[in-house]
DNA sequence: GTGAAAGCGCTAACAT
DNA sequence: ATGTTAGCGCTTTCAC
């Protein structure tokens, strides 16, 4: 417990007998030095508990083994799970996860830069809607950087983006089987967000593609929340346009939202209205009836982020890359 | 875009014409430069953008201001919302956060330390079963440290606890407000878990306390999920105790797990069946019937871990404390 | 009020 | 195969 200051690459090499240099190459290239001075300088690592500085370390060679990962925010089934992912994949590459939630304080950061950059050897962002500040400074300082959720690999930036396409063609494709393409409703989260956008644009197609096109109530923005489900379902039923509809949900909270809002009206799911929601997070399989749903491979997306981000920050001058994840639709009871 | 290597303070010095001790004081200990000098410095730092370099004032300070969090899982609203405080506090407090799951390789851990010790000014370590490893590593390392879910006050360790007794205590006292001492159960998590064990003593002295001793049958471990839920409803059912009985669950998803198989058995909570949660996660608001529980300040208990690790950080002398967050009885559908 | 100089602990030439 | 040495960029005495 009366500790003092830890031991030294010096306190082992005095230690070892041997040359601070010596101690140096059997930590960072064993097979440089012999055996037998190999073994010695183990043992008085070993018995001198000693740890290298990172700081020191870090300082030389300007890596510091520290990934940051910006998200919007850090809350819920969504961000979660994607962290999740990240976090492992990080520590099976031998790299740490520094996490930061843009959604605190916008202008806070902006003083003192929101992430440890200069600590950091690379850093992942997810980008949700259009907002330069957090990737601009990231690209000032010259930092490999990796961006969720924007396709910026022509920009020169590697990207990580779900294929929301090919889950909606099958999510709406589903939804056609049983409702008619005019009352199918895509009710999606932030008009602004890059996901909704996309999910938004392949669900019209999808309709065009089955001979309709879609009036402009068909698309409607909110936010990714139950309230917003319940909120749009309610108005719905107001014009009495839900019964017989078809409903493709930005997210599972929002399909959630409509469903508890059809129950309340009377409306059985999915006898009534059908309901596919968007992520497949823990919520669409849990509640009744569960929740047809676009999974997303939200730990994968995270894992692919981290591997992008590290496979760059090894390699700089490698091209751009562009990692795509699938979707795809899982058919549970509020569907069929 | 043809990026140099990043300005010293030495290019700022030269720039300014002062010398490298000046600089550092202007960024360290205003006041001690003269306002003249100071402004000089200042625009020189302004034009080359300089920024501190991290490691190397790490190497003299040893402080990082990154501070280390270990969670035994990352996912879930439950430790979701923990890091999303325990972000928010350390963010507030100019502190970054490092996260770890312990889930993910207990082995593989063990090697390489899972957090970067040595970089980081302490570590918040959530310790739900007894399990030495981690925070034996932090002892060793004599980094700061603080507990969390573990009164480790005694042994010298700073923690942060949830009072799981008055909340328990207030959700029994409901139960058996509608429901007979002998048909209340407690359905917990892991029998190891700390919350579970005091839950479940918390949950037999009130009834003790209604004049009634527990079987042994109305205090049961498992696992936190909604699958163990359903899975003990239904034996319950099968014993034909369910209906008429009370529960109190270790957290909201065994407590939906018993609605759902309660329901699927056509038994109607709370008229035939009374059930509260545990930890008042979204879950628990938003599905039907709302789940009553016992509210844990989760982002609470998260920015308390990191403002008294901060402050043991910064005032490595003072007394070990223990911060004991309060819980409450929120009353829904469920159990009324 | 400011400068000179000594490290912090490490790695990476360059010698030997 | 190993030792010597020169920094990496910063803070902090100690002089002036």
């Amino acid at each position: 417990m009366a500790n003092r200051r830890p031991a030294s690459i010096q306190d082992v090499a005095t230690a070892a007998d041997v040359s601070t240099a010596t101690v140096s190459r059997v930590l960072n290239s064993p097979g440089l030095v012999a055996p037998a001075t190999t073994a010695k300088v183990q043992r008085a690592i070993q018995e001198l508990g000693y740890k290298p500085n990172l700081f020191a370390q870090g300082l030389m060679t300007r890596k510091s083994h520290v990934l940051g990962i910006a998200l919007p925010d850090i809350h819920g089934e969504f961000y979660s799970e994607l962290l999740r992912g990240a976090d492992a994949e990080a520590r099976r590459l031998g790299y740490h996860l520094l996490v930061a939630s843009e959604a605190h304080d916008a202008r806070e950061q902006e003083r003192e830069g929101s992430l440890a950059f200069g600590l950091i050897d690379g850093v992942a962002v997810m980008i949700t809607e259009p907002n330069e500040s957090l990737w601009r400074e990231a690209m000032d300082a010259s930092l490999p950087i990796v961006v969720l959720d924007t396709d910026l690999q022509a920009r020169g930036v590697d990207s990580v983006v779900v294929d929301n396409a090919v889950g909606t063609r099958q999510a709406t494709a589903h939804l056609l089987e049983s409702v008619a393409p005019e009352r199918c409703t895509f009710v999606g989260g932030p008009t602004e967000n890059f996901d909704s956008r996309a999910r938004a644009l392949a669900f019209g197609e999808s309709l065009k593609q089955a001979g309709w096109e879609v009036r402009p109530d068909q698309v409607v923005y909110g936010r990714y929340s139950v309230e917003w489900g319940q909120e749009w379902a309610r108005t719905a039923i107001a014009a009495d346009r839900l019964a017989g509809a078809g409903v493709l949900a930005g997210n599972d909270e929002i399909a959630f939202g409509v469903v508890l809002a059809a129950q309340d009206a009377g409306l059985d799911v999915p006898r009534q209205v059908r309901v596919v929601g968007f992520d497949d997070t823990r919520l669409a399989s849990l509640v009744r009836p569960r929740i047809s749903t676009v999974r997303v491979p939200l730990a994968e997306v995270g894992a692919s982020a981290i591997r992008t981000l590290v496979h760059r920050v090894e390699n700089r001058e490698a091209p751009t890359s562009c990692v795509r994840l699938p979707t795809e639709l899982i058919i549970r009871e509020s569907s069929r």
